[in-house]
DNA sequence: TTAATTTGGTTGGTGTCACGTACTAAGTCC
DNA sequence: GGACTTAGTACGTGACACCAACCAAATTAA
């Protein structure tokens, strides 16, 4: 159980932590520099997920609370917040009366670039002790993990 | 801005999502994982964190601040929630007698245990799609990384 | 075509978590 | 001795997540 992202010896060569802990540990750096990106904008992870997400849609409240794995409750407050910042927007859906679709307002949207922006920055900074291989035979790898774990 | 763990369509053969948004996907992915793992025993990721860096140290609250990077009111709350679980205990520290030792106590020992198993369990079934060279190089790069990031 | 059920969403209450500010007590430095 | 720093707590606030209960619209059954 890898815990720990505090600064530690620099290891000339280093160690192979074993699958679990390397990315448990990777896991907590990137959540760190996610964290930072949000901050920036006085925003959290969370708020930065739904931002990511709403770029290319405009789910229902219910399709949301699926694709960040909420409950249907906590995404209404979650939008209320956002909706709150004049991020987002809840416009009434054509087809359901009893619907909501949440859209992404211009501020929405030029905040939701600049977290991309300033997360690509972010996250390439912590790949920068990687020789331009590593990084692409990471990427891939860490590109198939992902296909294959999330492919039900 | 990568955001979704939500399952996806699997691609024959997995696009790679480049450096970014593969890592932040992957890193909601594990930290998805812990989240689950910690709530089998009714925690949470910082409680399981904390666990987790007290198997082998018995800081002060200062120090685990500066590991879990909280501030140090945070750590109070945190602790005191913990010692109320029983998983954690205030020791006097024997040198400074404003200070406390965090120790685990025997049943926060187990549960660290416990935390350690499944969560090696959940994150080797997040790579089970890879081969076995795959999941040894992403380890080797992940651990690099992690090294090369921390170290300062 | 009513009646029963499912679905989309909000409300209210509770607990966790993190922060900032303010404070006490103990250690350290002149 | 007094000034300053360090270790920790207390308190108030806000974000976040859940559950249970609820309403209204949509769908299915009878």
């Amino acid at each position: 159980m890898p815990t720990d992202t505090a600064p530690a010896d620099p290891p000339a060569q280093a160690p192979d932590l074993g699958i679990v802990d390397s990315l448990a540990q990777l896991s907590f750096l990137v959540q760190g520099a996610l964290a930072k990106v949000a901050a920036e904008l006085g925003l959290s992870v969370i708020q930065l997920r739904l931002l990511g997400v709403l770029r290319d849609r405009e789910p229902g409240m219910q399709e949301l609370a699926r694709h960040l794995e909420l409950d249907k409750s906590s995404v209404t407050g979650l939008v209320d917040r956002a909706e709150r910042r004049g991020l987002v927007r809840r416009a009434p859906s054509p087809r359901d009366r009893r619907a909501v679709q949440v859209t992404l307002t211009d501020e929405g949207r030029a905040a939701a670039r600049a977290l991309e922006e300033d997360a690509g920055r972010r996250i390439r900074a912590l790949a920068a002790h990687l020789g331009d291989e590593q990084r692409a035979a990471l990427s891939r790898l860490a590109s198939t993990l992902v296909a294959g774990a999330t492919a039900v």
